[in-house]
RNA sequence: GCCCGGGUAGCUCAGUUGGUAGAGCAGCGGAUUGAAAAUCCGCGUGUCGGUGGUUCGAAUCCGCCCCCGGGCA
């Protein structure tokens, strides 16, 4: 298979589709918000023209009042895995969502679902009580996650809370049990690291670009679900300030420098997880489609 | 030519009655195992426009000069 992982705007998808068309590939989406279905435009989702070239598998099937996570993802990345190679296609699994590609290539712990409620409540309690008297109670259950999270690690302590008191047993335990669910098979890992500047100037242009297809509407039917503001849909880049925009809080022009902004920071820290953490074997910086294809032809030639 | 504002970090600006300067943004580094486009943690020496003076001590007070706004001529 294929792993192809890249920041915001450096043309994976592209990439990606040009490889499964001449391949024959099935292309699996890693990108956490591209999942939900809601915002198709504002999270770059290929559209239906690009949908026709090839397969495409996991855009748009969760619903955005749910929350996704890597567990869910990593069962139907298996899955959809499993079948393109039943009918001998190419997997090309691509995003941009570090920690799906983590999961992918070394499994997570296997840790019991928490039920929504003991969630709610130990939001509620964090909110309540303050990071540092939430932490020190933590820190009765499950030391050794309660030493290396700070007070401010909202999330963090939360979930922690909450496997303790789902399972009766501290976070740092499960995740000390080996670790299951790492993608068989070879992959060969594709990354996509840009220029900064080329990068920053693509990603300004595409919010403009976004604006004018319609992420405006989209957003609106987004806003008018009237969803719980934590939910990861909602934190969306651009879904912020399109409903600031919206409310007259702030004007087009500010909410679209703002929204790039959110987009060149979140590339920024995309390409240093990549650095850091992908092991890449290939790695692309121009977005010359042509010349990166035979690139991993050859490539795969030699191993299949 | 005269009058009023400004000139402080890459950018926008704070800086109280004189005690050798600090916020936001940007930038850099780090954490990260079921919300990850999330959630956190750390990093600030810069001719305080220049120069002379007052003072033990000046971004701060005074003189002169330069630059940018605006106004009056």
């Amino acid at each position: 298979m294929l792993m192809i992982c890249g920041p915001t705007a450096a043309g994976k998808s592209g990439l990606a589709l040009a490889l499964a068309e001449r391949w024959g590939g099935v292309i699996i989406n890693a990108d956490s918000m591209q999942l939900y279905s809601d915002l198709r435009i504002l999270t770059a989702r290929p559209d239906e023209a690009e949908m026709a070239r090839a397969p495409h598998r996991l855009y748009g099937v969760v619903d955005g009042a749910e929350r996704a996570s890597v567990a869910a993802w990593l069962a139907m990345v298996a899955a959809a895995v499993a079948a393109a190679r039943q009918v001998g296609a190419l997997p090309i699994i691509v995003g941009g969502t570090g920690l799906y590609f983590h999961a992918a290539i070394h499994g997570i712990a296997p840790i019991p679902d928490v039920p929504p409620e003991i969630h709610a409540e130990c939001v509620q309690q964090l909110a309540a009580q303050g990071g540092q008297a939430f932490r020190s109670e933590l820190a009765g259950r499950d030391p050794v996650t309660a030493s290396r999270l700070h007070d401010g690690d909202s999330q963090r302590l939360v979930r922690a809370m909450g496997v303790v008191r789902a399972t009766g047993r501290p976070l740092s335990a499960w995740q000390a049990d080996p670790h299951q669910g790492a993608l068989d098979g070879e992959a060969l890992r594709v990354a996509m690291m840009p220029p900064r500047e080329e990068l920053y100037a693509a990603i300004d242009r595409r919010f403009e670009a976004m604006m004018m297809q319609g992420a405006e509407a989209e957003v609106a039917a987004l806003a008018q679900r009237g969803l719980d503001p934590s939910l990861p849909v909602m934190k969306a880049i651009g879904v912020r300030e399109i409903i600031a925009m919206r409310a007259g809080d702030m004007t087009r022009e500010r909410a679209i420098e703002m929204a790039s902004r959110d987009s060149r920071r979140y590339a920024k820290r995309q390409m240093t997880w990549i650095r850091n953490n992908f092991n890449s074997q290939i790695k692309f910086e121009t977005q010359q489609t042509e010349r990166n294809i035979q690139e991993i032809f050859a490539i795969l030639s030699k191993t299949s």
